[in-house]
DNA sequence: ACTCCATTAGAA
DNA sequence: TCTAATGGAGTA
């Protein structure tokens, strides 16, 4: 019935198109500059080129710079964007007419097209690949919805006073140059306990009360709440923030919002370094070194490059920083790209908890099994003593209950004797599991020794609480870190034992940075910095006059650095050590990876001149790096960018992944 | 990825 | 001689 119906309906039709034979009505290009040239969505490296197209009359006007486009593309109806309309093309063939302008709003603003280009030229990736990050997917309902502030320009709020910002030798100087316009660049070092999201916010209010936009990064939707609390302090003024998870609608309308110039202050998670704001004067990054500012997805830009390039291209201030400083901060003082903005040492010494080390023999250390052994009698004491005075923080490398465990005799790591992945305990009587696959290991035996029982390696948050609950009975315990994080804790006696980046805020009267040799021995080219930053950031909820013990051996640099509270000296010395070594961000590195075939065309094809080291082996695939002095960073960029063009024209198969400035490089 | 087109092999 | 099939180039 339904067939008969259907040939029916085709019968018809083609009878139909048989009288009147379907001529196209003939198109007539737009009087003035009928060619646009567009960004085409497609993902193929050999065409990452704009193509030019022929506005058609009827939508002359629609088609301005900036609004998403659908073109066909090799005979395929694609999405795109206008970069801009000219008179001409330099196209010797004929130039297909533009389908669908599919809305007015020029959503690619000028600022955001060039460093869209720019970040995928510097990271060796597509056009295409950058507006996928850069502009959020269209939602046709919250862009015909009335505005909530119609055609209104944002009111620039007063210019808030320096306020703890006098407390830095630059930092009057620094907020001057925001509120005058002048494209300032500070490398920042917080003073240690420093309110950061108040310095960040009167920065961001200076910028938007000379009446130009300002762009906020935070690692994430934590610190962004105290960041928008801050703003809305210092200015009630009109600002969005702008996360992943706010679902498509909210997240268009904010966006919107900051597009169309009715706030001038976007702050947000890393993908919020491309807001486009109006008229940008000021970029400001929280702890660049966190790994959440690093991009997942292709080209995997990082916000501080993003932030940086952005800032030297659009003229405006930047403030970048953290209580910490990365080395590849340190390389942009060293260039001259940045000035260090820092307290004295008179503000850091009169601001900073005192810091101890508290464990001499790290070697004790990985053999006592619980926390209570582990701990000297001073931490024990310290602990003690801090909890008649408030909340104690307790910093835990790892999450769980025993995240590695070995054989009581032989002391071989467990492993799983599916995958060879490290097993570990959930919980006082669980049965071991893998952390990679997460198969159940109930009875195992030592495979070296034949011995049944199970001794800890690694402690993990969960038994660390269970532990000092009972060393500490009356105590409220609380845990914070993985899914369960808690934002902040009264002023009041607790143990408070999170994971690295998940402490609470609050204001305590000691911690204690438990398994630093944890954090050290990674086996990464950042792993001291790495701990440095972990150990500052939970330090600096410890107000001066109290107390932070950290748990590491007080010879290591990161050590001393944190006992002294001298994170740009660190760095300084960090940078070197990299030069020494030839490792970013004294030199530019690629890495690439995939199968080992796509690897080695990916080399073949790549111009002469640069140094490779491997390919080696990773997880089942081959990696090579690929290195170049800095000056030659944009070169090999753009070698890398052609040598994947090549293999993307030949149709060679076997992704290949290309990643500059990759965050471990061993 | 997809389309188009040219060259080539196969069958009448 | 015509048609179907396969490979390569170009995508506006």
């Amino acid at each position: 019935m339904a067939d008969t119906q259907g040939a029916q309906a085709r019968a018809a039709s083609s009878r139909a198109t048989a009288r009147t034979p379907k001529k196209p009505k003939p198109l007539v290009p737009a009087a003035a500059n009928p060619v646009a040239r567009i960004a085409v969505d497609i993902p193929l490296v050999h065409l990452d080129r704009p193509f030019d197209y022929l506005v058609p009359e009827r939508l002359d006007g629609a088609a301005r710079p900036g609004v998403r486009v659908r073109v066909r593309f090799a005979g395929q109806l694609t999405d795109g964007f206008i970069l801009e309309r000219a008179a001409g093309s330099g196209h010797q063939g004929k130039l297909a007419y533009l389908e669908r302008v599919v809305s007015s709003e020029p959503v690619l603003t000028p600022e955001i097209a060039g460093l869209a280009r720019a970040v995928a030229d510097r990271y060796a990736g597509t056009l295409a690949d950058v507006l996928r990050l850069a502009i959020p997917p269209r939602h046709a309902a919250t862009e015909n919805a009335p505005r909530t502030a119609p055609e209104r320009e944002p009111g620039r709020p007063p210019r808030p006073g320096p306020g703890p910002w006098q407390r830095y030798p630059a930092g009057g100087a620094f907020l001057d140059a925001v509120g005058e316009g002048r494209p300032a660049r500070a490398a920042w070092t917080a003073i240690p306990g420093a309110i950061w999201p108040e310095e960040i916010a009167r920065a961001a209010v200076t910028c938007a009360s000379a009446g130009r936009g300002a762009v906020i990064v935070v690692p994430d939707a934590r610190d962004l709440a105290r960041v928008d609390a801050a703003l809305a302090a210092v200015a009630g003024s009109a600002h969005v923030t702008l996360t992943a998870d706010l679902g498509p609608a909210e997240r268009y309308r904010r966006w919107l919002a900051v597009l169309r110039g009715e706030v001038l202050i976007a702050a947000g998670t890393r993908a919020a370094m491309f807001a486009p704001v109006r008229d940008l004067g000021l970029v400001a990054l929280w702890d660049d070194g966190d790994d959440l500012h690093a991009e997942p997805r292709a080209p995997y830009p990082n916000a501080r490059e993003v932030l940086a390039l952005r800032a030297h291209r659009a003229s405006a201030a930047a403030l970048i920083g953290g209580f910490a400083r990365t080395a590849e901060l340190a390389q942009l003082v060293a260039a001259g790209w940045a000035r260090s903005l820092e307290p004295a040492r008179a503000t850091v010494r009169q601001a900073a908890p005192l810091v101890r080390p508290a464990a001499e023999d790290a070697e004790l250390a990985r053999d006592e099994g619980a926390v209570t052994a582990r701990l000297p009698s001073l931490a024990l004491r310290t602990t003690r003593a801090a909890l008649a005075r408030g909340p104690v923080l307790v910093q835990v490398p790892r999450r769980g209950y025993l995240a590695a465990i070995a054989c009581a005799r032989c002391r071989a790591q467990a492993r799983c004797a599916r995958c060879g992945g490290p097993l570990q305990l959930t919980g006082p009587h669980e049965v071991p599991d893998c952390r990679w696959c997460g198969a159940l290991a109930g009875g195992w035996t030592c495979p070296h020794c034949g011995h049944g029982k199970l001794r800890a390696i690694v402690v993990g948050a969960a038994r660390t609480a269970e532990e000092l609950g009972r060393a500490f009975p009356g105590i409220k315990v609380r845990t914070s870190g993985g899914a369960s994080v808690i934002p902040s804790v009264p002023d009041e006696p607790a143990l408070v034992i999170a994971t690295p980046g998940a402490e609470p805020v609050g204001q305590y009267a000691a911690a204690l940075l438990l398994d630093g040799w944890a954090l050290l021995g990674r086996p990464s080219l950042r792993a001291a910095e790495e701990a440095l930053r972990r150990w500052l950031a939970a330090a600096a909820l410890v107000p001066a006059g109290g107390t932070v013990l950290v748990h590491a051996d007080s010879s290591l640099p990161a050590v001393q650095a944190l006992i002294r509270w001298d994170p740009v000296n660190f760095s300084e010395r960090e940078l070197g050590d990299r030069a020494e070594l030839g490792f970013p961000p004294a030199v530019r590195m690629a890495a690439v990876s995939g199968s080992p075939e796509a690897v080695a065309s990916l080399l073949s094809n790549l111009s002469d001149g640069f140094e490779i080291l491997g390919p080696v082996p990773v997880d089942e695939q081959v990696r090579a790096l690929v290195r170049a002095p800095r000056p030659a960073g944009l070169e090999l960029a753009r070698a890398l960018h052609a040598a994947q063009a090549a293999r993307s024209a030949r149709k060679e198969g076997g992704g290949v992944r290309v990643q500059l400035d990759p965050a471990e490089v061993i």
